[in-house]
DNA sequence: CCCCGTCCTTGACCGACGTCAATCGAGGGA
DNA sequence: TCCCTCGATTGACGTCGGTCAAGGACGGGG
């Protein structure tokens, strides 16, 4: 159960590192530090209903939020996981629409919740804030377009294009080959890929049996970097 | 083959139309037009190639465009048809990304191209264009979360979703029933629902069979909207 | 040391759906 | 009027992948 031992200067510090108005000064920050209303909660608590009316967004202080869809079928497709600093039902606040997904505790979590207008009187006040929240915004349409595209791929060149560019990001040259840590467990990756465990397993074991990678169980070994850009073409390098 | 008939009006024209900088002012608009360059291409003409890097938007003078993402196997899923005064490649141009779709010529057009700093420049000119654009793009990601999330369903849930959903925006009251236009060729609407014309048409030929609805050649017959609603279940009134 | 919970893997099965192919209108020229 | 083409429909078939079920492997607690 979460304490509220977070004084202003964690709340502070969270606002600070959020993205989308990180050309704003100190100050203002401050003032929206001033309007935020705070919410602890407990792991597992769902923060955001998909469908609900959108009125309002958050901020990370403390733990960790998974943003996901609940299918019909009670399959669930992650999007995203939010950690301090990173903003939370934004997109469907400034949108002015519903909550496009649900938003659920991943950990005990603290949040800063902040209005719709907080965000517009922020840019009003510094102008520069406006071009941080557009290109933010911008990219996550652009990653959510990646993400459609990717699902009507099929599972083995998801995992390959996931894998591809994680290595890129965090991979680590070893004696033995490229070590990718996973990031996740597998039942999480296999959700965030759109898919579940099994599935995922197997996608792995085929691409073990074709020498491309070792797996391990809480990373991989990669022994062919260019296979997975192959198969999981239409990602690229940057 | 496109004539370059369009004089400075027919630009102007669908410049001011363009939703992202509707609260900026005629002027501002007009220095708009004065930058931009004109293209005119032939229906087919790929406009922008997926993984180019952005360096530029467009907005649609005249005719439309198909943004699309073409999978490895050949198969084509639509993400959106841009007409007269829709902007094209806005979303990249602003992230600074790649581009995420291919955008080609679904009829002879005319595209007035501009530069990322430009809308930029314009915000800083006329702060209240901010506020537009973000909730453009906010409005956006919801649009491709929602996209995502059908493509995690069945082909019928998503037919019957499309369906509730045109069929409250466009649906016509008759004797009949409620007469929903499908607003394009079943083909080209198989595509924008991530899949092909033989299996929409047999999950439309399976609402037939269970009273939904009657099939016609560019539209149905819709009896049952609650059935659709139901079926579709993920999407909501709004 | 053993037991048990959690995570992962593997096998068997089957439903959804994409592909191939044949058929059938509905225009549109010549 | 006769084709010829294009879009739509339907059948047959194969494969991808999700579900169910049965083990392993690891780790913590008694």
């Amino acid at each position: 159960m979460p304490v509220s031992t977070h004084r202003g200067p964690e709340v502070l510090a969270a606002l600070r590192s959020c993205r989308l108005w990180r050309a704003a000064s100190d100050e203002a920050v401050a003032r929206l530090a001033a309007l935020a209303r705070m919410q602890d909660a407990d792991r597992g608590t769902v923060l955001v209903q998909e469908g609900d009316p959108a009125k309002r967004f958050g901020v990370v202080v403390y733990g960790r939020a998974k943003v996901y869809h609940l299918g019909a079928d009670g399959r669930v497709l992650t999007f995203e996981t939010a950690g301090t600093g990173d903003p939370i039902a934004a997109v469907a606040s400034l949108a002015g629409t519903r909550y496009p997904a649900t938003i659920e505790a991943a950990t005990d979590i603290a949040v800063a919740w902040l209005e719709r207008e907080d965000i517009f009187t922020l840019i009003e006040s510094q102008p520069a804030v406006a071009r941080s929240v557009i290109t933010d915004l911008a990219a996550r349409v652009a990653n959510m377009t990646a993400v459609a595209t990717s699902l009507s791929m099929d599972v083995a060149a998801r995992v390959a294009a996931y894998l591809f560019q994680r290595s890129l990001e965090v991979g680590h040259a070893t004696p033995e080959g490229l070590v990718v840590d996973l990031g996740m467990t597998k039942a999480e990756l296999a959700s965030s890929l759109g898919t579940v465990p099994e599935t995922l397993s197997r996608a792995l074991a085929r691409l073990r049996d074709d020498n491309v990678l070792e797996v391990r169980s809480g990373d991989v070994v990669v022994k062919d970097v260019g296979a997975l850009a192959r198969l999981g073409s239409g990602y690229s390098e940057d």
